[in-house]
DNA sequence: CAATATTGAATGATTATTCAATACAAAACT
DNA sequence: AGTTTTGTATTGAATAATCATTCAATATTG
């Protein structure tokens, strides 16, 4: 979770798109909203937790705004990073892949409740700000259709017909959503496994005769 | 939507708890934040949506911080009312009941994207404002065990036995906070239509005797 | 000694909050 | 009926606090 805090080596930006005050100043961000909710996130809250100072903070980023951006850029990628390994193993077969993409989703890495605190936060906001809505959007979009695809494999498999493969993988979006903000809530019920499990038997209903289900 | 603008009768706080600048300020709260999200949304903002003046709306409500919260009090109670009703409805039985509240939160009146934009809003600050946290609470526990005696009697009526009342309530919450916060996203695919038909499908597959989800 | 990285104090913009001044309505008095 | 008085409702300009942003000065590195 931490950097490492010595900067022994300083990369600069020129040769190398991440250096470690970028990275240290995005974590902090994250921790920040977390900690605080994006209402009461300063520039100052940052700097100071990551330990640099608030005019640097700015001058790094260029602005505020862009110290945001960038976070929410972060955390969208190591989420798309995480679920597009699993789409792109020829190794599994369609039902191992859809348990393995549930287990990714309500993996520690990714349920934990600093980051859906962040993912909340940018949510609530996201209509309002283009600049948002474009990092989610099209990850947004891929995810879907990947999901869609692979329930499409599926229902073919099982010969499932009661629900199309759309009905079935939005519904399971809509839930994932649903969980994480519920994991914010009320974290003594809903723990990571509670969720796994309630997304198991969700699958179960659907494919009875799934024994990976079971 | 609109209350009567003219201010022909001029109720006194002391006589009525509720008087029309009071309401017009909510209402206008409500509407600023669905059109410019929490963070943009100052008392002036709000005050010259309300057509009033800007120092009025804090002299009215004190403060920004209880005009926010008297807003999200007011979605709350009117959201509070809408399923009591239907739980106190003595004369359906358990499945039309599981119907009716799945219509109503579904409906017009409670998820269309100016409210669902507010809810969104508050939620996402909730964990950091304990004044927040307690308007929703409550509510949220009283509406959860509800909903879960309903599963109840519904699974020992069905027979019904793989699923466990809390399992089947909790996804059924879950979906409905994830479904709302899609209408916002998405609003072209999550129609309120296409929420209630998933959620019936989803009834469906646990139920499949029940003619009632066909 | 450059050249670059980082600081921290000053600036300016935004915005909640306050409050003296004013408008308004109803009651009291010619 | 019209005028004055009184109490309340509402205004809007002034205040003060908070923050993002800037940038000249300083530190660090090579």
């Amino acid at each position: 979770m931490t950097a490492s805090s010595k900067q022994v080596l300083t990369i600069n930006d020129k040769n190398s798109e991440i250096s470690i005050n970028h990275q240290k100043l995005i974590e902090a961000t994250i921790e920040t909203i977390a900690e605080r909710g994006l209402a009461d996130t300063t520039i100052s809250h940052v700097a100071h937790k990551a330990k640099v100072s608030q005019g640097y903070a700015n001058f790094r980023f260029k602005s505020k705004e862009n110290l945001l951006l960038s976070s929410l850029q972060f955390l969208s990628d190591e989420y798309k990073k995480s679920w597009q390994k699993i789409f792109e193993d020829e190794n599994l077969d369609p039902i191992d892949r859809l348990l393995r993409i549930f287990e990714n989703d309500f993996s520690k890495k990714i349920a934990n409740r600093n980051k859906i605190s962040v993912w909340v936060a940018f949510y609530s906001e996201v209509k309002f700000r283009p600049s948002y809505l474009s990092v989610c959007q099209m990850q947004d979009e891929i995810y879907s259709s990947q999901t869609k695809k692979l329930v499409d494999q599926i229902n073919k498999k099982t010969g499932q017909r009661s629900l199309t493969s759309v009905e079935i993988s939005e519904t399971y979006h809509s839930m994932v959503d649903g969980l994480w903000q519920r994991i914010l809530f009320d974290p003594k019920i809903y723990t990571n496994e509670f969720c796994k499990n309630l997304i198991v038997k969700y699958f179960r209903s659907i494919y009875p005769n799934e024994a990976k289900f079971k």
